[in-house]
DNA sequence: TGAATATTTTTGTATAGACAAATAGACATT
DNA sequence: AATGTCTATTTGTCTATACAAAAATATTCA
């Protein structure tokens, strides 16, 4: 190594960035004495001083570490990584539906890997996704946890690339994104439905209605698993009993839309609700028109939320567990796996209770 | 300012301590020029070079600035601040009650302000709050919302102690901690009990139970309230349907002691849940045993929480303005106010459901 | 053998002096 | 008025030297 010193960068300034590649290159690793500040001396021709403040540096920096009469040593700059123990999530609502129990599986698994979490809520909108991944690109979160919004997918990838372009990986929990190679955790959507639906046929219901958003990915592979279930019991499709175009969950819209539908209840014996927060309002206006559950006709939602004080026969989601994976992917990830991307698929069951009426002998 | 020659502390320190005291203590403020080094070198009698390393120092740990030619300044050290952009917020329970309604006041402020919030769910567990508690310190927060737990208050003080030893502010939300000066942000429990109580009297209720746990700090003063209205009303109280020591919130505890509660039905003629989970539980026991709300006996809550699919009558909390508040008022210590500890009280007020029966004409 | 002591090495602290580089501000030039 | 040049000042870089303090190692002594 040979100084130049007839170069314009200062000598120390060359020594301290020939020490640093040396590091960095890992010709030097952790534990290792470097030469002394004479041996430098000899190598280099500075004085001590000089080499004293390139090496000084280097150890205000945490590269090094002096020791007296010992030497100076390499330092593993562990530092930074061990500062960086947040994962971000952005979630529309931590109120509504599902989304603390999401949460507390989520901080639960983080918590055990030493990490923090980080809550965002988005309202299903882009200004303030964009907001929350500004924030949390600034306060060096090491992955984030995305619910994808169901606006739509355009602005769900901005969001996306904001993060994959600081190398911060991402995690998608629950819904997907369509032509977007990115780690995700669902449940089988299809196959719940699939058994709902075949649930209520068993039970001698033939005429069943749906009410759900097809915009959004796990309700539309419930309708799809809705419809192969009735395909497969040769039970005809009733369009005027498929609501599949309600939009993003909103009460008042779904309110609507719900009184419309328990209007002309001749048509239909059963009701499958998108997910459970829809099953609550059929089951409301029903109260409101005097209409019973199970007598006047059958429901069933899907998720299970907990604090349901009906008792609704629904697909129990592993909305928690699914808080898990989604963090342990985020670690994998955080902990260097280079792999393709992985879809986790959880599996949803059954949970039977009373708002399901057997029809069977009626057939 | 005199160097001590003979001391054992380094001259450089020596030097180094008096600047940064003079930074600190604000005699030295920001942009302010110190001493060339020409002119320490004439106020301390040290060479330049020892007077560079004093200097330099501090330059590495970002109090003072170097410009060439122009001098050595003073530096704000907002850089820190500015990085520290984070609250914590210990909650019990992510998924329980009204804590995501909390969270949600509490984030949707501090995205207002800039800042991010990190979740921590303790479980009322000690052993948990403490250890959410260092990584918060850790992460550099630079505030902290604490609901307090239900269990012990000397363990609520060891956590608040952690984070008030490294100057990280602290506010309790809803319940306080007796005997400790601290910000905090409650509602007016008592007297909403007193009017949800008056509420029943007016409406014929003689004989309330009343099932709450008077270890946690708003539920006792729900049940002075209680106490007060009954008294005002010249109402004996009839200790056989009071349960004040129901202990912290346990579904299968609570569903046990509610059994053995409405297993004498005679002695009451509406009921005073403690909060609304425990007015659900009230609400489904009622249920199994074949009794109807409010015909066999009325039931009033607390907490006004959200997704209650029964038409409880019950007091409405603004525990998302609890959030907000709190927020602020750690804002507030952020940027310095240094006024003695506050208590914010916020004003529940009663919604008016199907849950209670008038018994007037009974009386 | 084991404890006390001395030696040696390496970083830590400190001095004195020198020249380089940047730049605000004064001054000169176009 | 705009631009270029000079100057004084201050920090930036660098050398050479000296003694202090810590600590591993060798040596001495009881």
């Amino acid at each position: 190594m040979i100084i130049n010193k007839s170069s314009p960068v200062p000598q120390y300034f060359q020594l301290q960035t020939w020490l640093m590649e040396q590091i960095e290159q890992g010709i030097l690793k952790h534990g290792v004495q470097i030469p002394t500040e004479k041996e430098l001396g000899e190598l280099t021709g500075l004085a001590r001083a000089t080499i004293r403040q390139a090496v000084g540096n280097l150890v205000n920096k945490g590269y090094l570490i002096r020791k007296r009469r010992l030497g100076t040593f390499v330092q593993d700059r562990q530092n930074e990584t061990e500062k960086r123990t947040i994962i971000g999530i952005l979630i529309p609502d931590i109120r509504s539906g599902y989304a603390p129990e999401l949460a507390r599986g989520t901080e639960d698994e983080a918590a055990k890997h030493q990490h923090s979490l980080i809550l965002c809520n988005t309202d299903d909108l882009y200004m303030k996704a964009e907001h929350h991944a500004d924030r949390l690109i600034k306060a060096a979160v090491s992955g984030v946890i995305l619910i994808p919004t169901s606006h739509s997918y355009e602005k769900n990838r901005l969001i996306i690339e904001m993060f994959t372009k600081k190398d911060i990986p991402v995690v998608l929990a629950d819904r997907t994104i369509p032509e977007i190679e990115i780690d995700h955790v669902t449940t089988n959507n299809f196959d719940g439905a699939y058994e709902l639906t075949s649930y209520l046929i068993q039970r001698g219901h033939r005429k069943i209605a749906i009410i759900l958003s097809e915009r959004i990915s796990t309700e539309k592979e419930r309708l799809k698993g809705y419809r192969a279930a009735l395909g497969d019991h040769d039970i005809p499709s009733d369009s005027s009993i498929v609501i599949s175009d309600a939009g993003p969950f909103d009460q008042e819209h779904y309110q609507e839309l719900i009184r419309g539908l328990l209007g002309h209840r001749g048509d239909f014996t059963a009701v499958f609700a998108g997910h459970d927060r829809i099953a609550l309002i059929v089951y409301s206006i029903a109260h409101e028109m005097g209409l019973t559950i199970p007598d006047d006709f059958s429901l069933v939602g899907y998720d299970d939320l907990p604090y349901v004080s009906i008792k609704l026969t629904t697909m129990h989601q592993p909305i928690y567990e699914m808080g898990q994976e989604s963090l342990k992917l985020i670690m994998s990830r955080i902990q260097g796996d280079g792999v393709a991307s992985r879809e986790i698929v959880l599996k949803a069951h059954l949970v039977e209770r009373s708002s399901v009426r057997n029809n069977e002998m009626n057939l």
